[in-house]
DNA sequence: GTTTTTGCAAACAGTTTGCACTATC
DNA sequence: GATAGTGCAAACTGTTTGCAAAAAC
C-alpha cells in the first residue's frame, strides 16, 4: 500500500515525504472520514512539528492522484475518505459520526436520473441523515 | 404567499420586516439556488442599506420555519432553496449553476437504504455533478 | 546542488456575533 | 413604550498562500 502511494507520487513528479505517507496512511487506516484537523490531531503525537497547512497541501495532492475523495456532509468542515469508490454516506445528526453505506447498488437510480436530465452526469454524492444505533439507545433511555 | 410568511413569522413571535419579506420573496422567485451573497446582491438595488448579516440572520429564521432548505453542493458557500420538498440537485461543474431534478421518484431507493442500515434515517440529500446543456455546446465547439 | 516541501504566520472567504440605533407591534 | 431587528464592524472558523529554512532526489 505504501509502495503504491510512493510510486504514484514519484510518477507525477511529487517528492515522497514521511508527512505525505503518514497522512495517506492515517486516512487509509480509518473508517471515520476525518476532517483535516482530525488527521492533524491524530498524527500530532508522532509528527509533533507537522503543521495543519501540510495536511491541507497533502490532501490536495492525494485528490489529484485520486487517492481520496472529499465529503461535504453539511458541516463546517470537509471530510476525507481514502475509499474512492462511489458509495453513499450517513451522518448521525446526534453525534456527528459519518459512516459508509456499503453494499447498496445505486446504479439503477443513477441511470434513471441520467436518462431524465439534459445534463451529462459525471458523478454524484448521496448523503443520508439520521440517528446512529448508539445514539438511538441513548435517547431511548432519556425519553 | 406573502401573507403566509407574515403569518408564520408572527405565529412564532418574529417581527415582520420588509427585509425578511424581501429575502423570502427573492428566494421563492428564483430557481437559481442563490448563496447569501447572491441574495444580498440581488436585493441591493431595492434595499441599498441592507447588510449581509441581515441576510444570514433571516435565512436562519426561514430555516426554523421550514421555508428554506440548505444545499451544500461542494462549493465554498452554502446555497438556499425555497422549495423544501426533498428533490435531487445537479451542479454544472463547468459554470457552477445548480438546478433541481424534478420528477424523479427516489422513494424506493431511500427505502432500500433505510432497510439496509441500522441508522434511523430522517432525511437525505442527493447531489449530481455534470455538464449542463449550455456548457456541453460550448465545449463541443471548442474541441 | 537543484528543486520541492515543510512549517510558520499572515491572508483570505464565508459566516457569526455584539451592540447602538431603529423599526415593529 | 416595550421588544425585537437592523446594520455596522469586529470576531471567528476553516482553508489557502508566501516565504525562509529544511529535506528529497
Amino acid at each position: 500500500m505504501d509502495i503504491c502511494v510512493t510510486t504514484l507520487l514519484r510518477d507525477k513528479g511529487f517528492k515522497v515525504t514521511p508527512q505525505r505517507l503518514a497522512i495517506y496512511n492515517a486516512l487509509a487506516a480509518t473508517k471515520s472520514h476525518p476532517s483535516a484537523e482530525m488527521i492533524y490531531n491524530d498524527l500530532q503525537p508522532y509528527y509533533p512539528t507537522m503543521s495543519l497547512a501540510t495536511v491541507y497541501k497533502t490532501i490536495e495532492i492525494l485528490k489529484e492522484l485520486d487517492l481520496v475523495q472529499v465529503l461535504n456532509v453539511g458541516e463546517d468542515s470537509f471530510r476525507y475518505d481514502a475509499d474512492t469508490t462511489n458509495h453513499p454516506h450517513v451522518r448521525c445528526m446526534c453525534c456527528g459520526r459519518v459512516e459508509d453505506l456499503q453494499g447498496i447498488d445505486s446504479s439503477d437510480f443513477i441511470s434513471r436520473v441520467s436518462a431524465h436530465t439534459d445534463y451529462a452526469i459525471q458523478g454524484q454524492q448521496f448523503y443520508f441523515y439520521g440517528t446512529c444505533p448508539a445514539c438511538q439507545k441513548t435517547s431511548a433511555v432519556v425519553s
